[in-house]
DNA sequence: GTATGCTTTCGGC
DNA sequence: TTACGGCCGAAAGCATAC
């Protein structure tokens, strides 16, 4: 059955909000950062303008390295506003929903959908029907935005990301194989430079590398779930369904410590604002929840986890500070160095609604 | 062997 | 020369049960 998939992503989110608000901005290095509050300067760019790529500057470098590269030249330094990327987020994502079959929100900035029946599984009406949703997106929020259609999930995601930022690629059923062939390996979702590394030995570099690979070969070499996925992932074949997120899966808050420490008890000391912020999010969300993690990062930036699983979904997070804290000592009775910053997460996720109808069986 | 559940790590944005 | 967040979902790793 052929299918038409889409994959929207607003280009640099934040720093295009930013821009949006501030028009003054446009033109200018554009960095929306991350402040740890340890030192002046301290923390990472979350997201830079394409003005700023084109010194260097990307996601997750340090503010002070970001600085020194565009020294000079005018840069504007901007803390996020996650508020307000949130509320632009959700107005923009019922926008979309309204012009699509089926909605997938996998991030603030990015969604999948299904347009197979709005567009009568015609690719021409599908570009037509895109092209729509990028006009409406700029008419009701200014921003820009990048789609890509495709026959599957794989494909639109690839496609949106080939050209940005506004960009617009329709790859047909027919053209799938000539528009993978040519692009790296790493492209494909699920290959991160481990499994790239893998398939180099064996001489794929190219997904057009991959697809022709004997199959029995692959299996061999890299096992047969990962061989199995990557002949049809390299093919644009994957048959996952778009399918509307009900909820997060998780939720967490991680914070960096105002000096390191091996000290669980400090480091919980210090955590507590955000396990309560957590708590309330919880509780008016009626969310409840199994799994109860610790997030420690290390003075190396490495990052090590404890967590445990409860028989029952928990209601109340503020009656597990004793559980945090023992899970802080086993994180930094194991870790071997100090902490620079401290986590909390919570999964297995429930909803009060949930719990009912399923008690309901019992 | 395969399914299942839990813990930990990885990697995208 | 170094510098360094805060989230999220999914994969990987491991143990246990059938």
């Amino acid at each position: 059955m052929v299918r038409v998939i889409g994959h929207v992503d607003l280009d640099y989110f934040y720093a295009q909000v930013e821009e949006v608000e501030n028009p003054s901005l446009r033109g200018k290095p554009v960095l929306v950062c991350v402040f740890s509050g340890r030192t002046e300067d301290s923390g990472v760019v979350s997201t830079a303008n394409y003005v700023a790529r084109e010194f260097g500057v990307r996601s997750g470098m340090p503010i002070v390295l970001a600085k020194k590269k565009l020294e000079g030249r005018d840069a504007v330094f901007i803390p996020v506003h996650d508020e307000r990327y949130e509320a632009v987020s959700d107005g923009v994502m019922q926008l979309v929903g309204e012009r699509v079959d089926v909605l997938e929100k996998t991030g603030i900035d990015e969604a999948f959908f299904d347009i197979t029946m709005s567009s009568g599984a015609d690719y021409s009406v599908a570009r037509t029907l895109a092209a729509g949703i990028k006009t409406a997106i700029r008419e009701s929020h200014g921003l820009s935005a990048s789609i890509g259609l495709g026959r599957s999930k794989i494909v639109a995601k690839i496609a949106s990301d080939f050209m940005k930022p506004d960009g617009l690629t329709v790859v047909t059923p027919e053209s799938t194989v000539e528009f993978l062939g040519p692009l790296p390996v790493l492209k494909l979702y699920g290959v991160g430079p481990k499994t790239a590394e893998a398939l180099a030995a064996l001489g794929i570099r190219t997904i057009g590398d991959l697809a022709s690979f004997d199959v029995g070969s692959l299996h061999e070499r890299l096992g047969r779930k990962t061989a199995a996925y990557l002949h049809t992932a390299a093919r644009g074949e994957d048959e996952e369904p778009v399918t509307e997120r009900q909820g997060p899966t998780q939720l967490s808050r991680i914070i960096t410590l105002k000096r390191n420490t091996r000290d669980a008890d400090e480091a919980f000391n210090e955590l507590m604002p955000a396990m309560d912020d957590l708590h309330h999010r919880l509780v008016s969300n009626g969310t409840s929840f199994r799994t109860l993690s610790t997030i420690g990062v290390l003075t190396d930036l490495s990052v090590k986890t404890k967590s445990k699983t409860f028989e029952n979904p928990v209601e109340d997070l503020s009656l597990l500070k004793d559980d945090v804290r023992g899970l802080l000592q086993a994180l930094s009775g194991s870790a071997g160095r100090e902490f620079r910053r401290v986590g909390i997460r919570v999964s297995e996720l429930s909803s009060k609604g949930d719990q009912t109808s399923l008690t309901q069986f019992y």
